[in-house]
DNA sequence: GCCATATTCAACCCGATGGTTGACGATCCC
DNA sequence: GGGATCGTCAACCATCGGGTTGAATATGGC
């Protein structure tokens, strides 16, 4: 009934949840971490959570007390492939993909990818 | 302080304006012809070309009577760089994509496609 | 058992979104 | 000018989305 691309493209059309799936790019990280960067309430961070997870964008897991993160960047794909089929964009472009990351959350994108800098 | 992507993503959201776009990517269309294949009133679909035109993602101009809509697939770029920083998809296969716009269009024409005739 | 920590749930507020219908402006053609 | 076609606008309605706060649940440590 409900396409995936919807939830997919529709979890991606908000900055705080694209800069959560960028953290995560980085590694696993429990709930209250990922809150942690953002000026809102942890409930409003578990309602991202929530979509992201919905849309397949990432998977939970308990651990003890603690909830973690994980990145599922297969539930991209779909929508990667819709989008490519009409620009011919070029390949992975992995620095103007961190230059993206930058501008969107204003802070230096090494909080968000620590490596090769 | 609203992020083009915010607006690319918002609009690729809807089933709806990703059937628009998929039917630009054949040829520029005249407002009514786009609105022709869906059941929905003429000024919703316009409402959906507002939301396209203001994403970018397409560019609307007036002829005499009719304005003519043509797709702006760069406005696709930058997210596009985004998605493909997180899978390292295979670069674009667009069999793939066929597959897709099938699965979109045929799949559920008995919702989007018009019934009557 | 008790308390602190981690996370979600429930109820609410408010602005955005997608749909409708009917009126309106614009344009072509006679 | 008159009439038909093309498309948007305005007002309205219902639903959704993101935010809040406060209570509830789950787990670990003492």
């Amino acid at each position: 009934m409900t396409n995936p691309l919807d939830s997919v493209f529709a979890a991606l059309a908000d900055p705080t949840r694209r800069a959560i799936l960028a953290m995560l790019l980085e590694d696993d990280m429990a709930v209250t971490d990922v809150a942690e960067p953002f000026s809102t309430s942890l409930a409003a961070i578990s309602k991202h959570l929530g979509v992201l997870a919905d849309a397949g964008l990432i998977t939970r897991e308990r651990r003890g007390r603690v909830i973690w993160c994980r990145l599922e960047p297969d539930a991209l794909r779909a929508a990667s492939v819709w989008m490519q089929g009409f620009g011919q964009f070029d390949p992975v472009d992995l620095d103007a993909f961190e230059r993206f990351l930058e501008s969107e959350l204003d802070v230096p994108s090494d909080k968000i990818l620590t490596e090769h800098e």
